[in-house]
DNA sequence: TTGAAAGCGCTAACAT
DNA sequence: ATGTTAGCGCTTTCAA
């Protein structure tokens, strides 16, 4: 076999078969045609040796890379992680690898550091997760030579992007509870990615339309701990009928700080989430939730940053509604309340 | 400024300094000395030209790289996502860039492209997480050259390896259940990595050594909601008192199935879980576990990664002792059970 | 300490 | 269809 210590390259295969390098090339990239009786022998040589390119040279030479990065703010959040998964998916399917950047703070400082390590690479592309500031100011100081696409948050200037309509199904999910009864509805918030959040935003119109009270919004931090502090504030407040949480984990949170208060849900308040995580099913009782398809959100995203490598810029928006899920967690409010 | 479209090279920083490639490239890697006259003319040119050296040209060169890929057979569930966190932290903190490999099965065709996709780039290192089938496997025809990290996982031969001590946890979990009065624990699995899963050998090594009786294991998906039914067949048996599930999610699904049976945890059935998941906590009644350093599981496989990448062949093997959790899901049987 | 020369492994451009 | 030549952007000899 004759193994040396080294990789074979690409040389060493053109030896094997008895052709020239860029024989090899062409067999390896199919860029242009060779004839069968060469093909054959320099896949030969290839499997002889168990050659594999070299990814660093191709990218040096040919300034193309299969590489796209994703810049994220967090990767094992359910959100998050369940997008990126989406994203490794399609990206395999077209045989792009993925590179992980985490952001964890939208300090200048950490932020340039983070795209001084993306600019190195040579990329195919980027996917930046919008969703919360870290990410925000990221895409900002990506420049515009590299192919961009944004995931969620709110709408970009000139950057293709994918997002989930946040805003129309907190919409949806709050006419629901006032349909069901509910005089208002209050509203605990996830950290927003900017000053207008859609969850908050969709939440805010359902009631004005309905000529509800808009009662202040209360904050969580991404703990799901968090929730319970506010679920007890909340219990505490007999005007309280109905609770629209920023995401499932939050909702679990108040629904644990409402019990321990005494009152129960949904016979004494209504409390719903967003994200349909996967353990809201499970949660007694079962939450009311939206389901948002983050994987899919994920593979979307990829979609257009592929159509923004190959330069077809056919379309650079694309927005899916996420679905209202009800369950056991919200009912209507009992009389006299 | 003078920008072109192209981004600035290594000669363009030079020929601004007015000093040769060579020193500049001396500045940029530390790797030999400049005078300070020199490395300030370089340092500004590098600034006004905005100058990143190229990845793949110095890789190409070198032979030396800055990425690190990361085997894994799903990049979102718990563990999985807060080991991925744990290893890109610690990586980041290494100036080390993260790549996502998924390997979906354990086919040799899945394992092949992977293993293919990994050994195209010039990499660093190799960290696998051998949680399951498809990443033991990837480990095994990653070939000798180059440094390879497994985590968590039976022990391997002759690859470094950071491991949280699943049985001992098992063991210790399980001997607590006993402890309080049940005169056998049950067992529901997660689907494992190989035929000797930790978390079911520490049970059956409680089980044995304290002479209780060892039921037959129970088999659960990777889906919360697969622990429904098991929870109901477990509720339907009388001599059910104390189950032990092989994650959180598991016994989330399993305490649902036992509720719906019309049986009450822990007043009828004891169950407990494994991994500390963020929900467990907050679960009614709160869930017994064992808290699982997933994110810190992933910094000491970097960090033995790093050893091997350095040539420092020091440690190789790094094991912890994941801590017993008691919490309201687990309690003394009932009288007459 | 610095520069000149060589070359990493591949693809692109240009021959034929 | 195939080979020859050039060169991607760096680091690494080697001399000076």
């Amino acid at each position: 076999m004759g193994r040396t210590g080294r990789n074979p390259t690409i040389s060493d295969v053109a030896e094997l078969a008895g052709v020239s390098v860029p024989t090899v090339s062409r067999v390896l990239t199919g860029a242009a045609k060779v004839s069968p009786a060469k093909r054959e022998l320099v896949e030969a040589a290839i499997a002889e040796l168990d050659f594999r390119p070299s990814a660093a040279a191709r990218v040096l030479v040919s300034r193309r890379s299969q590489t796209i990065a994703v810049i994220a703010g967090n990767t094992s959040r359910y959100g998050y992680a369940e997008t990126i998964r989406g994203i490794e998916i399609a990206a395999r399917a077209e045989g792009y690898t993925v590179m992980i950047t985490v952001v964890e703070s939208a300090d200048a400082e950490e932020v340039d550091r983070a795209v001084a390590a993306v600019r190195m690479q040579t990329l195919a592309g980027v996917v930046v997760l919008k969703f919360d500031p870290p990410g925000v100011a990221a895409l900002h100081k990506l420049g515009e030579d590299l192919p961009v696409v944004a995931l969620s948050g709110t709408r970009e200037a000139g950057v293709p992007q994918a997002v989930l309509d946040e805003a129309a199904a907190a919409e949806e999910l709050t006419e629901y509870l006032l349909g069901l009864g509910h005089r208002t509805v209050h509203h605990v918030r996830v950290p927003p990615s900017r000053r207008v959040d859609g969850r908050t935003s969709g939440w805010k119109r359902a009631l004005t339309k309905a000529g509800a009270a808009v009662p202040a919004v209360r904050d969580a931090t991404w703990d799901p701990k968090s929730g319970i502090a506010v679920g007890r504030e909340l219990a505490a407040d007999p005007e309280v009928t109905a609770v629209f949480c920023g995401n499932d984990e939050i909702a679990m949170g108040v629904m644990r700080g409402i019990t321990e208060a005494g009152r129960r849900v949904p016979e004494d308040i209504s409390v719903a989430g967003f994200d349909d995580h996967p353990l809201a099913e499970l949660w007694s009782p079962p939450l009311t939730t939206v389901d948002q398809d983050f994987a899919g959100l994920g593979t979307r995203g990829f979609q257009l940053l592929k159509l923004a490598i190959d330069g077809t810029a056919a379309r650079r928006y694309s927005s899916e509604r996420p679905a209202l899920v009800r369950r056991e967690s919200t009912a209507a409010p009992r009389q006299g309340s």
